[in-house]
DNA sequence: ATAATTGTTTAGATGAACCTAAATTAGTAA
DNA sequence: TTACTAATTTAGGTTCATCTAAACAATTAT
């Protein structure tokens, strides 16, 4: 009585649950909902009903949803395709950050097991998507990562540049410029005390970034 | 008055008016497509009138449809998608035939119009796609590429394999095995006259591949 | 405690995409 | 020609996902 088919829409609402209940820590909603789904109140009662109906949320009038474990792990596929079709399209055709999550929301509704293992695996198994999100394993658990900006790292530290947090094209634009990108390894070399600004080695030679820029660069756990 | 949305069920529809028109040469019937789409004959009805309605058909009641220039160029990019995806799950990610299409039929629907010419250029603008079907082009045009069996090659003639017609696991697998896939450069050393049997030079070894599997193998142009 | 405000649900509709059953049309056979 | 048959369309329903307007519940202010 498991494995039920369910619709692109289904699908969207239950990762807007997730995402809802992660930030509140706890009951969702209706007007949130409605919110981010770009419906209205109405609607989404409605949907609440189907996806009740269907043992994919918590539902009670008036007191709003919770997503059963069966509705977290929809959604936490959904996300799952979702991060890696952005990693693939960032890492391996170029996308700019933008551009790159409009597809990804509709590439995250393809279904088949075997393309996004396949995808993952092929993608070096990464831990975060381009934005520095955690990207669920294939059983549907979400990993405990953390981003540490760069700012925050102590020095001798090494890792591998993971994502950005200001995903602006004039800071890509100059990241590229300097030679950094995602996947880029580096060594904390010193940080500068007058300007907090931090020197890096990347790949033997000494590159320094503003505070700015070390704020909005990050590495994994 | 141009660019209209269409959804999936639509582009499903003008691609299968688009096959039988080519097959059939003329006026596609209301039954033929039910069967092709898996629904009934009054659905089809239903549908042609909106399509009609959209100016992508000309329908006239109870004399099959054709498409207009609108709806062919509409069924002819969904087909560029198909194809190009195809190409992409099968020489990128080691797909096999069969799974291949059906991730396609999902994949075709994707709208960027970035995704697709990207898709191409990293792809090396092939002009068929793994079942030996060409790929039109970003215009929405169908280039006249044909098969070219290696069986009714000529001796000398080199040429690289575009696409197998038997796509049955067994045959895939032996191709694996003597080292011939898509994209594999030849050259016709000589036909054997007694079984009919092709020597191929492929990278430097020479390669036999009986009259069954000359058959199964072809090039373009 | 009562009233006002805000959030949420129900009622009643709509459009897309489908269905079954009945009517209609076109083409063929008598 | 007229009747029969096969293909097609219309009529009338259903489900999903949406809407607006009206009703209702919960919370907050007086
Ligand atoms: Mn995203
Ligand atoms: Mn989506
Ligand atoms: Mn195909
Ligand atoms: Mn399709």
């Amino acid at each position: 009585m498991n494995e039920q088919e369910l619709s692109l829409t289904e699908e969207n609402y239950l990762k807007i649950i997730y995402k809802l209940e992660m930030e509140h820590k706890g009951e969702v909603t209706t007007n949130a909902i409605a919110d981010l789904t770009n419906t209205k109140a109405a609607s989404v009662s409605d949907m609440l009903k189907r996806l009740s109906q269907k043992v994919l949320v918590n539902y009670i009038k008036y007191q709003g949803v919770t997503l059963t474990p069966e509705g977290r792990k929809k959604a936490l596929m959904v996300i799952r395709k979702h991060r890696l079709w952005e990693v693939f399209l960032v890492d391996q055709r170029g996308y700019s950050l933008e551009a790159d999550h409009e597809i990804a929301e509709q590439l995250e509704h393809i279904e088949s097991l075997q393309l996004v293992d396949q995808l993952e695996k092929v993608l070096g198994y990464p831990p975060v998507d381009p934005h520095g999100d955690p990207i669920p394993n294939a059983k549907g658990e979400m990993p405990n990562k953390k981003q540490i900006f760069l700012k925050d790292m102590q020095i001798n530290q090494k890792g591998q540049i993971m994502g950005v947090k200001d995903t602006s094209p004039l800071f890509l634009k100059y990241l590229d410029k300097i030679g950094i990108g995602i996947g880029t390894e580096f060594e904390i070399i010193d940080r500068v005390e007058y300007d907090q600004s931090v020197e890096l080695n990347i790949s033997g030679r000494l590159t320094i970034i503003s505070k700015e820029v070390a704020q909005n660069l990050f590495t994994i756990e």
